[in-house]
DNA sequence: TTGAAAGCGCTAACAT
DNA sequence: ATGTTAGCGCTTTCAA
């Protein structure tokens, strides 16, 4: 005499009861994954309709194996340089068909081993992980059973023929200090370093010497520190050198953040920008044409950064293959802080 | 003769093989939902580590009816006021151990019916919706089902006793206003509102006015526009005051995006901020430090939202119930826009 | 404290 | 063109 409790949720089996067919033609009407009878089909998509039936995320993915989700592994979600990554990754994850799921490593990259990993293969069909966010062994075990990963701002490590994406930071960085030295006669132009092993900081840097070097221009280590692509970082050095007098006319500070905080420097010292030191950037952060004066730096596409990085990991996913490495194209930005105007 | 594939993933089974003990005892040790001997424990975690074991979201799910996942509707991901809250959001959910799924739709709210939906049950154990990132009767249909929902900046439809989170809208207008007039004696404060139906718009406006007829100063249905939460928007009517000659102290700008319109179309007419007119913001933006001159604002604690609401979600999600209305504290940010210093 | 086994709601192979 | 059915890898009774 138990009353049937009704299903709480409602299953292909109700839509199928429904429509009056099996639960394999709702199925494939479902995803089209074989030809039904145009008339049969309206029933179920009428059935589907009337029931507002959805089918279940988990069944769906235990059945088929795909989880129709991509990961993002990234050390900090709320940068000013990230958000519009973000937007990139989700807009293409979405017009893909696939969720996005995100997680935050928190300076700590991925610490927890095995049992802890947050996202892998028992929760998403692949991953875009973003430099610095896992470490080498894990990116080499998954690697090796061959679990899609696209790597954003970073190279896979021993040789691994893991597909990744990152801009042109030395052409873009070559450009900049080209402009420097030819537009404004810059001789003494001091360099603030991104963090160690960061690669783009690496090749910012390669930028700068071979820029120096066209020029005959010798370099100078001293007129070159570590701002750490962080505002308050930037400053030490900065002062530094104003208290020792160092002479230069120009600061190529590694990205934009470091240049505000050699802005501020400078400023607090009574050094006048660009007049006394011109300063430039790199990344064209949203803000830089709001600072005083606006900033010259240069642009880096970084929303088709994201989406690149998505479009390239669904490749990968649906057809086994994606392109090695995607380098995206820099572009000088010319504002005031160079002494433009 | 055709030799066996060997499973791709490994399974529960294999760890249960591999500790000589039963797939129920591996999930009791995994889940710790019943008392395991320390020593048979200690071999299935062993084993484990060995196998690099990770269960599968998928199947988990379908036995558990758990996803684990919380979703965030979303009309924009990117903009510079919603950046902290996803911070926040993503931080939540990490320590509550879900993970984050991420959804924009992109000015239409969520036009898809019924099949389309992008997030739901079937996917998520429960959801944040984010002002304007759903329609109605979708909301009041996840409530009807009794889904956990959580709104962030927008009151539930109806009446419905679905939890929401947002700031002291009303408050914090009143301070900025008060502040205005009591501190440098503006009478003629012009306000520009944010988008039609925006509830932290409308709230503003109210304190707005509450702060205006405390100081006996009358409301100005002319000294209001509409500048929606948005730069270039904000311009057009500010433009207009000035083409047509309309006298006022200061502006309220609805928020700081609108706050840097309107510092823009005043510089451009000539106008000295603040000295010739004082320009006031809401949210107090990571830039509006670093304008020019750098804005007072109303400080929110914008990533204590995004905490919030997933903290809310988690609660509502586990014990069924969750507190109706979250207001969030507002600050003053004096900074010198507003004519201090 | 442990194991056996019945689902969870789908997909996909195999029939028809 | 459609139906039947065997899993997918877990959780969760129920027994032992």
């Amino acid at each position: 005499m138990a009353e049937q409790e009704p299903s709480p949720h409602i299953t292909i089996a109700d839509v199928a009861k429904r429509a009056g067919v099996s639960i394999a033609t709702v199925s494939r009407v479902i995803n089209q994954t074989a030809p039904v009878a145009a008339e049969t089909a309206a029933r179920v998509r009428a059935a589907i309709g009337e029931l507002n039936y959805r089918p279940s995320a988990a069944a769906k993915g235990l059945a088929s194996r795909k989880t129709n989700l991509v990961g993002l592994l990234t050390t900090e979600i709320s940068a000013p340089f990230f958000t519009p990554i973000l937007r990139g990754m989700e807009a293409s994850a979405r017009e893909a068909g696939f969720g996005l799921l995100i997680y935050c490593t928190q300076d700590e990259p991925s610490p927890a081993p095995g049992f802890h990993r947050p996202m892998g293969p028992h929760n998403t069909d692949g991953l875009v992980v973003f430099a610095g966010s896992l470490e080498e062994t894990e990116l080499t075990h998954l690697h090796e059973i061959d679990f899609p990963v696209v790597l954003l701002h970073q190279a896979p490590p021993n040789s691994l023929n893991i597909p990744y994406i990152t801009f042109e930071n030395k052409a873009g960085a070559r450009k900049l200090i080209d402009h420097l030295i030819e537009e404004h006669g810059y001789q003494r132009i001091a360099f603030l370093r991104g963090p160690e092993n960061h690669e783009d900081s690496y090749w910012r840097e390669m930028g700068y010497r071979e820029a120096l070097q066209a020029h005959e221009i010798p370099f100078d280590p001293t007129l070159v520190a570590t701002g750490g692509f962080n505002q308050e970082k930037a400053q030490i050095p900065v002062e530094k050198w104003l208290r020792r007098g160092v002479q230069f006319d120009a600061i190529f500070a590694g990205d934009d953040e470091a240049a505000i905080g050699a802005i501020t420097a400078l400023q607090r010292a009574g050094k006048r920008v660009p007049e006394d030191v011109a300063v430039v950037g790199f990344d064209d952060v949203h803000l830089a044409h709001y600072l005083m004066p606006p900033l010259t730096t240069v642009q880096a596409p970084v929303e088709q950064a994201g989406r690149e990085a998505v479009r390239q990991l669904v490749r990968l996913i649906r057809t086994g293959r994606a392109d090695e490495l995607v380098l995206l194209p820099t572009e000088l930005v010319i504002r005031r802080s160079c002494g433009c105007n």
